[in-house]
DNA sequence: ATCAATGATACCTAAAAAGTATGGATTGAT
DNA sequence: ATCAATCCATACTTTTTAGGTATCATTGAT
């Protein structure tokens, strides 16, 4: 059986007639009559009644009719599905996040991929940087973003962008207003720091002050940045963090840029598989490669 | 598309090696390579990594895979089903039937065709000759049984086998204690005649008095077998029946053959389109006229 | 370094599909 | 009644496509 078959059969179901089924399925009509014998021969029976006015379907005929639509339909649906998911049109993103990255890139990065690729499903897991590399490796991950990744040889480590730092005070602070702070008008303020986990942000914002030969005054580690920005709010000192951190409005909490030269920024780094082919990755590769991270006021 | 490729794929995913792959269907390692390029080709991605190991799976190809199964197995379903129903092995039959034909014939012939062919429906639609006749053209009606049947040059009306008559009559009734019957001893009987409607069974009984010269003593005309029994039982009178009316027992009624060379018979007949190819009919035939009746004791 | 295994390629053969010409049967119009 | 038109079937040829053989390149294991 091949589809040649179902597909001639159709047409003829359709036209009821041997010549005008040939001429729309660009063919003469002998190769036509032959090959609607050669199907009633493998199905051992006969689909049509022949008269000299033109074919009428037998009931065999009315049953494969029904089943011979039902293949083609999905032989079609098939194709299509095959090619959009060769393009990585249609599949599953299993994207790994964490913290910051999570208050404006990730989002807007997800929000652009989905308008080009809406049949992907994307879903969303908060990791840690090890969970991530665990999660790559046991093909739970499609794809992670962190910073500080430590290098794997089977891992992929990719910059997307580098972003710049900012100084989160509480609006009352006599810094607050300047329009951009140095590191060295911070060094004795009270500084709240994160993550705890090491390596990790927390060294960047250190190696700021040592770059100034200070040593911060800590007064706090917490987890996260949320929590971090909130200790701002209630006063109980200043803190760096990401500018995606910025989106966060809390009362009484104003960011500053840095003011220096090179101005002091983090990568955002996203993780994958070395040898994952996957069109999907590649697609949203090619969206992430081409993002610039953009901020609020 | 063909469904050749989605074989070739199916068992190239299955054994994820050209050359054991080509052994399995039976052709040289070669054209199978060809084949999946040509599929590749068609559908513009790749199906299967390959390596100097073996072939491993595509996301496309995994997605293919499943829709080559439900293809692959539609089509073999959509093989069986259309032979099966040339075969008259699946399909609708629709019996037309009258009165006592009902009593023990029809249900044996439908019980004897269902083993053989369990996947057909039958219908029974209880119906008079005209509406059987009507039913045939207008496609409602498969196959109609009926006696007296007008002759229609659109139906073909085939006589399925003789049934005797027997008299009906009441067990306290002189004529009981005989084993049979001559129709010269029941002529002044008080006679329950039907059905009403004419030509029928009626003008058989009828001519069976003619036979002897003599006027039946018609007590009550009744539409149907059952009715007619009823009275039977009741002690109206006697009554003139197919044997299988004798299935039929009722209080104080017995049934005697008539005794007569040859026994009085009337024809049960069937009545189909003449242009009918149906294979359902075709089988349904072939059980009808293989069938002999018998009647309990 | 060598060998075995694997998929790819080049080239040829065989099979199958398509085309051309034509026949036979039936129907409808003149 | 005849003839033309229509329709499906058949015989034969050409074209296309699948399949076969030989061989190569790559790679991983010994």
């Amino acid at each position: 059986m091949e589809l040649r078959y179902l597909r001639y059969f159709v047409t003829l179901a359709e036209e009821l007639n041997f010549s005008r089924a040939a001429a729309r399925l660009h063919i003469s009509q002998p190769p036509l009559t032959r090959q609607i014998q050669q199907l009633e021969d493998e199905l051992g029976c006969r689909l049509f009644f022949r008269s000299t006015r033109g074919v009428e379907l037998t009931e065999a005929g009315q049953s494969l009719l029904e089943d011979a639509h039902r293949i083609l339909s999905l032989v079609g649906v098939a194709k299509e599905r095959t090619s959009k998911t060769g393009r990585g049109q249609i599949g599953q993103l299993d994207v790994g996040i964490f913290g910051s990255a999570i208050l404006c890139h990730i989002p807007r990065m997800l929000f652009q991929f989905r308008t080009l690729f809406p049949e992907v499903e994307i879903t969303l897991y908060q990791q840690t940087k090890a969970e991530q590399i665990q999660a790559l490796r046991e093909r739970r991950l499609t794809i992670g973003f962190n910073r500080h990744v430590p290098v794997e040889p089977d891992i992929v480590i990719e910059t997307v962008f580098f972003e710049p730092l900012v100084i989160a005070l509480h609006s009352k602070h006599p810094l607050a207003r300047h329009k951009s702070i140095r590191i060295a008008e911070i060094v004795n303020e009270p500084l709240i720091l994160y993550p705890r986990t090491r390596p990790g942000f927390a060294d960047d914002v250190m190696a700021l002050f040592v770059k100034e030969c200070a040593q911060p005054k800590i007064v706090q580690e917490v987890t996260d940045v949320v929590t971090s920005i909130a200790l701002v709010s209630s006063g109980f000192g200043i803190c760096v963090a990401p500018q995606a951190a910025s989106n966060l409005k809390l009362p009484g909490v104003v960011y500053r840029p840095i003011k220096a030269d090179p101005v002091p920024a983090i990568e955002l780094a996203c993780l994958y598989r070395r040898e994952d082919e996957s069109p999907i990755l590649a697609a949203f590769l090619d969206v992430a490669r081409k993002f610039r991270p953009s901020y609020g006021d």
